[in-house]
DNA sequence: AATCCCGGCAACCGCCTCCTA
DNA sequence: ATAGGAGGCGGTTGCCGGGAT
């Protein structure tokens, strides 16, 4: 379908910054006409501009459009951003539409230069969303860390209660990671729970919510469970299919190889020195702490919200 | 006061996708 | 089924303003 003539090879066009006065030409060619352009192409010459339409279009829709708002983001509109991010990646556009008022080129910039950084300063990659290796990591999460930087644990479960299910899956099988890294740490139990303790009033604190599943899981965090990676891998064929199905290339494929990577991490947990746990069972403990904020969202009805279909619909056509 | 550096953001460029003939 | 036009999108650039030296 061989590629158009750009119109910003018109010889003459003007580039560069808008003036005032092309604002107001624009604007009032557009309001004459009831908001209805037309043809882009044809706009610069019925409104009397000497720029190209491709200008116009993005000045009116990124700039001049009455609808759009300015100011700061919310820190809501933050964590929108970073979670539909994490399942549609940079698809700029369809973030926007689910942010009133703000443009792609908008949210574009403002990954790029707030939250993208702000990720990294966390040691978690923006591309994937998950946790950097240490060396690519400016602040690697480790079992003492939790206890002193949550920041990365709030952030996965911020996400996680956010409610997209391929999202979900992998920030629960992230969250998981940290702590299978804490058990296996030479901590001793007190610390654990200490790290475990801070994390969770960081998550009280923010109003997050822990997944059921997760639970779930940690509960499969016995140690004589560990010994059976069979039945975690089951766990995680359950979850797959909950999150529709998994082919190369789409998230829910990511989420399920993280749950294979998982099922590596849980098997080199159970080689280890897993008697000297005793009859101790993190999972009972870390439910214990959880239990007085136990408002637990059901991910799957999370499917009749609209606005969460959408964005599940989007994910399973990448 | 002058210069440099850097972050933020508006705007551009070129490819992609959709629509229509 | 195919080609071409038009709009849409995402990556990138370059200007500008503010802070640091």
């Amino acid at each position: 379908m061989g590629r158009s003539p750009c119109c910003s090879h018109d010889a003459g066009v003007k580039k560069g910054p808008w003036t005032e006065e092309e604002d107001k030409t624009l604007v009032e060619h557009i309001q004459k006409r009831g908001g209805n352009v037309g043809s882009w192409r044809g706009l610069p010459k019925a409104a009397g501009l000497n720029r190209c339409g491709k200008s116009c279009r993005l000045r009116w829709t990124n700039y001049l459009r009455p609808d759009i708002k300015r100011g700061n983001f919310s820190d809501e509109e933050e964590r929108l951003i970073i979670t539909l991010h994490a399942g549609l990646g940079n698809k700029w556009a369809t973030i926007a539409t689910h942010l009133e008022g703000r443009t792609d080129n908008e949210i574009k910039n403002y990954w790029n230069t707030h939250i993208r950084k702000k990720l990294l300063r966390m040691g978690v990659d923006p591309v994937t969303h998950q946790q950097l290796p240490p060396d690519q990591s400016h602040h690697h999460l480790n079992a003492t860390s939790i206890a002193h930087h949550p920041g990365a644990l709030l952030w996965a479960a911020a996400a996680a209660s956010l409610g997209s299910l391929d999202t979900g899956a992998l920030m629960q099988a992230q969250l998981l990671q940290q702590l299978l890294q804490a058990i296996g740490s030479n901590n001793g139990t007190s610390g654990l729970i200490a790290n475990l303790a801070a994390a969770n009033t960081m998550l009280n604190s923010s109003g997050s919510m822990i997944p059921n599943l997760l639970l779930d899981q940690m509960n499969c965090l016995q140690p004589g469970y560990l010994c059976n990676t069979s039945n975690f891998a089951e766990q995680h064929v359950v979850q797959q299919q909950l999150t529709n199905d998994a082919s190369p290339g789409t998230s829910s494929f990511a989420a399920a190889e993280q749950a294979d990577q998982l099922c590596n991490t849980t098997a080199s947990f159970a080689s280890h020195d897993v008697a000297s746990a005793g009859d101790w069972s993190p999972a009972q403990e870390f439910a214990g702490l959880l239990e007085p904020m136990m408002e637990v969202p059901d991910l799957c009805s999370l499917e009749s919200d609209s606005f969460w279909k959408d964005i599940l619909d989007d994910s399973y056509l990448l």
